[in-house]
DNA sequence: CCCGATTCCTGTAGGC
DNA sequence: TGCCTACAGGAATCGG
């Protein structure tokens, strides 16, 4: 489940196979994903030699000599590079063929991942113009997310999971920060003190700064570009933990849904 | 405006 | 063994 340590690892992986190549060819073997993909990628992109790759929040941003290739990984989506002779199996929807004998390759068993073309600035395309901070920017601080809290009564796990709030935090890492802050995932948003959004703020930074150094978490489909795993998983301290002891009080921890989500935490720990 | 519920999708796990 | 159902969740959308 791609969250940000991911997809900054896919970033970090696939930079450089990607910058200063020509994209030679551009195979749509599925154009259905989240949203279908739009035939003028594989006009407009044809020849285009890329420039740079950024990430905004989830979506990795492809930028070429003629525009920009938007990419969501969704839930199950991941990225390789293989050598453009690689036969595709059933799940690899989209590949950019490079010159120089390689593809970016991506995978997407359940398609809730998407690929979008832009030629205009792609901060400004729908889908990524009202999204709110980066999480491991300095201008995420604790008074800013205590001030955009107030009177709000939503919890607060689905309150940093807004991503028109901050950005790139997903169940796990939702799960884990509200544990290392020592706070229940059902304390309404608009009543955590300034104190306790410190504490909560920098848990959201250094768990996510420790996953993208191990690579970020492979659970199940996410894989890095070279298809090693990633590492955090073995760090993770309630997600997908439930009846095990807490690695800090050692009572039992606890699996509750809230929004159609799986929460993990600890009683004792997190009030 | 705010917020919770619903929806998309398919591989996998668990029950019988 | 094989069939069936529940579950996983990012994020858009809908409805109260």
């Amino acid at each position: 489940m791609p969250e940000l340590p991911e997809v900054e690892t896919s970033r970090r992986g696939v930079e450089p196979h990607l910058c200063n190549h020509k994209i030679i060819d551009i195979i749509v073997r599925n154009r259905q994903l989240r949203w279908p993909i739009s035939p003028r990628l594989q006009k407009e992109a044809l020849s285009s030699m890329v420039l740079a790759v950024r990430r905004r929040a989830k979506y990795l941003l492809i930028d070429t000599s003629q525009g920009c290739i938007i990419l969501h990984l969704g839930m199950s989506g991941s990225l390789r590079m293989v050598d453009s002779q690689t036969p595709a199996e059933k799940h690899d929807h989209v590949d950019l063929v490079l010159s120089g004998g390689q593809s970016l390759r991506l995978r997407d068993p359940r398609r809730f991942g998407a690929v979008f073309w832009t030629k205009k600035d792609p901060l400004k395309h729908p889908r990524l113009c009202d999204l709110g901070k980066e999480p491991l920017e300095d201008d995420l601080t604790a008074s800013w997310l205590f001030e955009q809290s107030r009177n709000r009564k939503r919890a607060i796990k689905s309150f940093i999971m807004d991503s028109k709030i901050i950005v790139g935090v997903g169940n796990i890492y939702a799960c884990e920060s509200l544990f290392i802050a020592g706070i229940h995932p059902d304390t309404a948003a608009g009543k955590l003190s300034l104190k306790r959004w410190d504490k909560l703020t920098h848990a959201i930074k250094t768990v996510l700064s420790k996953a993208i150094k191990q690579g970020g978490t492979t659970l199940k489909d996410f894989t890095r570009s070279d298809g090693q795993p990633g590492y955090f998983a073995q760090q993770l301290k309630v997600y997908g933990r439930e009846g095990e002891p807490c690695k800090k009080c050692g009572k039992t921890l606890l699996k509750i849904t809230r929004g159609q989500r799986s929460t993990f935490y600890c009683r004792q720990c997190q009030k």
